[in-house]
Formats: C-alpha cells, sequence, structure tokens
DNA sequence: GTTCCTGCAAAAGCTTTGCAGAAGA
DNA sequence: TCTTCTGCAAAGCTTTTGCAGGAAC
C-alpha cells in the first residue's frame, strides 16, 4: 500500500514522523492507544514525543484518514480503517478486533426524524482464542 | 418509581446523596456528566463533593442499576436505563437522545465464533428540533 | 463501639498549549 | 527566506487515592 500517496491526497505532508504513525495504524489492527504508538515507534525514531503523535492523529482524524475508537472509558483508540465496522474488545485479552457488517441492515423504532451521520457499533465479551484457552 | 427500594435491592445502602443521584439519573434522561451531575446537586446538598458523585457512580455500575455512555472520547456520561439500547448525540445542540431498538436484529458476519456479552451502539447526526430551527 | 460513608486535599494521569529550534520548500 | 513541523516544558483537566471526621446502626 502506498502509505506516502495516501497522506498526500488528502492534503497531508509526508514526513517521516507521520508516515510511520499512519503506517503503524495499518500494520497494528490492535487499534493501539496514543501510549502503543508511542512506545513502540520511539525506539524507531528516538526524538519522537508523544506531543507529535497526539498533533499527527488529529491531523488524520482532521482530514479523514483515521478515527477514534472509544470502546472503553477510559482510553481513546485509534483505526485507519475507515469502512463502515464495529468493534468488538474481548474482556480477557483486552484485544480489540474488527467485525465485518452491513450497518444498514440495522433496524431503529422512532429514528426517521432525525438525521444519522454516523453510527458505531460497540461489542464487549470473549474471543476465540481466550474461549479455548479457558477450558 | 421507588428509587430507595431498588437501591436496598441492589445492597446499596440509601444515604441522601445516593437517592439524590439515582433520581437525577431517572429524571434527568439527557444522559449527564459528573459535572452537570455535582453543579446541578450540589445547589439541594450544599456540602456535595464530586468525590462522592463519583464514588456513587462506580458503586452504581458495580452493582448494575448504572451504565457508562461513552459516545464522546473526551466525556463519560451516565445511564440509569438498563433495557437495550442505542444512544444518539446531536452534533449541534450536543443533546444524547435513547434510541428504542431490537439489538438481536442486528446481523454480523464472521462473529459466531466470539462470545458477545454487551452491545452498545452509537449515532450521531442532527436531531429533529435542530433540523427544524436551521431552516 | 464498630462499621460504613462523605468529602477535603493531594496525587496521578492524560491531553492540550506555548513556544523555540529544526527541517523543508 | 518563509513556512511548516517537531518536541520540550508547562499548564489544564478529569479522575483517583489517602485519610480524617461524621453518620448510621
Amino acid at each position: 500500500m502506498d502509505f506516502v500517496g495516501h497522506l498526500t491526497a488528502h492534503n497531508i505532508k509526508p514526513s517521516l514522523q507521520r508516515i510511520k504513525i499512519y503506517e503503524y495504524l495499518h500494520e497494528n489492527r490492535a487499534h493501539p492507544t496514543v501510549e502503543t504508538i508511542y512506545s513502540d515507534l520511539v525506539d524507531e525514531i528516538p526524538t519522537l514525543s508523544k506531543t507529535t503523535v497526539y498533533n499527527t492523529l488529529k491531523l488524520f482524524i482532521d482530514n479523514g484518514i483515521a478515527s477514534t475508537v472509544t470502546i472503553e472509558d477510559n482510553e481513546v483508540r485509534y483505526d485507519a480503517i475507515m469502512d463502515e465496522h464495529a468493534h468488538f474488545k474481548c474482556d480477557s485479552c483486552g484485544n480489540v478486533y474488527d467485525i465485518e457488517m452491513d450497518i444498514s441492515t440495522i433496524k431503529f423504532k422512532k429514528i426517521n426524524s432525525f438525521k444519522v451521520e454516523t453510527t458505531n457499533i460497540y461489542l464487549k465479551g470473549k474471543c476465540n482464542k481466550c474461549l479455548t484457552n479457558k477450558n
């Protein structure tokens, strides 16, 4: 995938930090937090600061190439996959998985008068691996 | 509604603060934040502290009579309605509305192996009132 | 008298802001 | 040169923790 091209196509100048953070989001589908992104990338870019991670993620969100995943109260996670999909968080291992779904199939009652612009679906429970390991 | 009875039924001793906060959650369906709860109740209970609001909400959640609504990254809201329902937040006025729905109608792909325990659905857009006022 | 509850003050996190130096065009 | 980007340090918020006094039983 052409990360640099995707950044420039969204009016984001492709600095090293921005490329690496964007790459990281794509290659780490675990929906990382700022802390995770920072601590994983600081090895590769020793001068990296959290401020830059915050700045960069904000820039990505403002330009529509990333979004936040707030499946838990006390942590904000980030996602660079912009297709409509649900998120599943495992209570045991803490991993967050993408769940494919067709959001248009959801049927609401009494919502006719509201104009829905975005839909977020968050599931919690036990993932495959944890269910198997437990037994 | 018998708030005191509901608290004691869930092993929560009905102190004045707890009764008032629980009542407030039921009568204020706008899904208040800690700040809102505190500032609205401090008039009635002048000695109230935010610590107590935090303690009490945590107690309610642990005992299953309230839940958090994390429709936005930067604010945690609280809800005492424990039926399954979706939440809709209006971008314009900021109000959060309950949307009735039957969660069992949602169809996911490839989720068979996961054990889903809770489902949260958050919608954003423009509410009825704001759509009318704009025009 | 013992236990539990409340709320002040302080601490702990997380995120944002201001700004100066560095990098890039 | 001029603009933009980075990252340190400090500030700002929200939430948690420790603890002492108070209420309830």
